[in-house]
DNA sequence: GCCTATTTAATTGTGTACAATTAAATTTGG
DNA sequence: CCAAATTTAATTGTACACAATTAAATAGGC
């Protein structure tokens, strides 16, 4: 039988004998909550032809395009190990071009399609019908954004 | 030359015209704090030799082992095609077991060996040292850790 | 100019993720 | 009891994700 040392009063700030606790962990907390919502996104991806990342992808092209690979990779945090074959794919679907830029072989620029562009049409709704399925004041979810890119700035400025 | 129709009074609420924009996603917010978090991560995993989501499998173990591989999905948000070959490692560095179980074969107990229990200690200092990465008051991480458990429950509990 | 260092994508190998299927074991309805 | 439905893991196939390496092109120092 053991003795509760001591009943929290702030049960935020976890005791020191549960700190690995997975409930504790801000870490899975991220990882759970933006597993399922990249899950809540797979139906309504699925009409466009998309994955998620794919449409991430998508999403920084129709901000601005054409954009080189490591352009992309800087916006969207990723690699070319992990860019390269998604591009492939969007290209395959032809939403995208990916050609050599003349001025320096090094770059590949990637450019929207025709049909790519007009995606972003059909894409106009998915913001608000996921909203609307989160079902938290936009308020809110502006709030949390906010502080997830605060996050995201300082652990990017912080790379030892 | 276009004409600025609205100088949002509220800069946390986007226009209407760029609620595709990345930086107004809260997804994206979500997926990129999520992989960052996760690569601060591995430096300090390294040590003990395991990935992050091995990492967060153990964290399920140390809190309540044995345990199915069903209830490991359960507690993990992660299904059997994930998991049956991420125990088969954590197996095979020597950290869990994996058996039938005896009173319904269709179950898999996955416990602890002594040296998967023993690696607990080694990463209690594991959130410390995240925590101090991070850089942000531990009150506020509770609350942010708060707000995306919210935000997962109702996800979860709203599967159509 | 020339040699070296850097930049940029692609490639390779390992490890998640997940949908769909499979197969075995258990539960349930009749 | 027994056939059908359900449950549980494993498997298969596709798609990220990233470290490490490679290869080609460019930039810089001398």
């Amino acid at each position: 039988m053991t003795i509760k040392t001591a009943p929290s009063k702030t049960p935020a700030a976890p005791a020191a004998g549960d700190l690995l606790a997975l409930d504790n962990q801000l870490c899975f907390a991220l990882y759970a909550a933006s597993g399922l919502v990249t899950r809540a996104y797979r139906p309504l991806l699925e009409p466009l032809g998309l994955t998620y990342p794919q449409y991430l992808a998508m999403l920084a092209l129709w901000e601005q395009a054409p954009r080189t690979v490591k352009a992309l990779g800087q916006a969207l945090d990723l690699d070319s190990g992990t860019l390269t074959p998604l591009l492939k794919r969007l290209e395959a679907a032809g939403y995208v071009t990916r050609t050599r830029d003349a001025d320096d072989e090094r770059r590949v620029q990637v450019a929207l399609t025709p049909a790519g562009a007009a995606l972003k049409a059909k894409a106009a709704e998915i913001p608000a019908a996921l909203a609307c399925r989160l079902d938290i004041p936009a308020q809110d979810i502006a709030a949390l954004r906010a502080t997830l890119q605060a996050l995201a700035r300082r652990m990017r400025s912080e790379q030892t």
